[in-house]
DNA sequence: CGACCACTTGAAAGAGGTCAAGAAACGTGG
DNA sequence: CCACGTTTCTTGACCTCTTTCAAGTGGTCG
């Protein structure tokens, strides 16, 4: 039983309406809202928001995938997160300082749907039960951070590895008979970030999980022979 | 200049005062912390709470050291994160589910200051501020956590280590003509789980610190050797 | 004294990092 | 459509670091 959708909210048509941040708003609000709503779609590649740009609203992926990268002083740069569908990004430089602290950038043509600091400021201030899901987000985000860093201690980099590309399959994958195929939205270089090794070990950590059975490869595309895994990415979409 | 302690304020006396998240409470709700405000003393290896176990209250560290662990259900567990003087303990179950994700011990002598749940909600909710603060503590741990993702991708082991007992010596060390010594607060094993490695790896660190001149381990004991590191030291407590 | 715990040490194996070279994919301009 | 240069990815060789398992040390406490 999902909350009916409201025809005059500017989420009412979105796969995520009932858990997004602006379902509670009062009708009041809902104006607010709409006025300070806005879509755009972006193609990959395409920048959402700068590091050290300052917070101009509230975005929400509608579809597609986010990556939250950081850019070191060296030049160098890590992709931190993915951001996948359903979830708010920018909403720490929102609470916070006021800049954001990564970049995001679309890997997947995405669509994004964006309240502007202003409007998103008074919604918040006007609806509490607005805040507190825009909180209950941080604690997931917290949340989320303590898993990582619980997986990078207790599982080996072949096994998060795996675990990515299920989440992944989960949700860009396609179903082909009795197996999934999907092209990897991700350089062998941004995968190595999220697992936190080198490139060329990647590399190698590709071509084992390919030995292993349950993977195959090439290029940029994946595929996964049918067995346990696949019951877990149907189980993941349930 | 900081702003004057409130007498009639519980954390009136506290050093971490204007940074508080109690501390722009409105004179009404003043009271009200009153009355659900107790402080505690932890000695080492006490819990403050328990993994699981419902949120009854938001924690401050007033002094000492906590430290935020799991338990996984091999019967293993890992230090996650310390909690040092000033910062907030338990807002993450206090926001979100309600729940404790991890157990929360002393690691040295701690004085703990405590407001139960039903309080805080009530102040939270009558005073803004407070509730901006609670969630620049959100944004803070979410910062906390990238930075530690950032220097496990970009820094190695003996490095994190070292910055890891600068810190450490920073808040608990105690200067020596030029030098610093401490008791460590942690075990072999919890330094190894902070770090990301296995506990025979931290042996092997510590030696190989030792080795490089800087820092002298006896034990649980601590010398850092005058030069650079007693400087950066002195910087952090400023 | 003996049991227990935390810590250290050694040896062997494995995994990952680094550097350098080569292969494949991609985009651009002719 | 091909040729070209660029980027990304792969591979090999080598070396360092970490893990693992096992044994040993040292301290603490009943």
């Amino acid at each position: 039983m999902t909350k009916n959708a409201d025809p005059t909210h500017p989420c009412g048509k979105c796969a995520f309406y009932s858990d997004s941040v602006w379902q509670p708003a009062e009708p009041g609000s809902v104006s607010v809202l709409a006025a300070g709503f806005s879509r755009q779609e972006l193609e990959v590649g395409q920048d959402l928001f700068e590091q050290d740009a300052e917070n101009r609203a509230v975005y929400c992926v509608s579809r597609g995938l986010i990556g939250l990268r950081t850019h070191h002083s060296n030049g160098k740069s890590t992709l931190l997160r993915l951001a996948y569908p359903g979830e708010i990004v920018g909403f720490r430089s929102f609470l916070g300082s006021g800049r954001h602290q990564t970049e995001a950038r679309a890997l997947l043509p995405s669509r994004i749907c964006t309240v502007v600091r202003r409007d998103a400021n008074r919604i918040v201030h006007d609806n509490p039960s607005v805040l507190a899901r825009l909180m209950d987000r941080c604690v997931a985000e917290i949340d989320r951070s303590h898993e990582r860093i619980i997986a990078t201690a207790t599982t080996s980099n072949k096994q998060r590895l795996s675990a990515l590309l299920l989440r992944l399959m989960g949700h860009f994958g396609e179903q082909d008979g009795d197996s999934f195929e999907m092209r990897l939205p991700l350089s062998r270089s941004d995968l190595a970030d999220l697992i936190g090794v080198q490139p060329e070990t990647m590399s190698r950590l590709v071509k084992r999980l390919q030995n292993d059975g349950n993977f195959s490869f090439s290029g940029r595309g994946v595929w996964i022979t049918p067995g346990r895994l696949t019951e877990e990415i149907l189980a993941r979409r349930s």
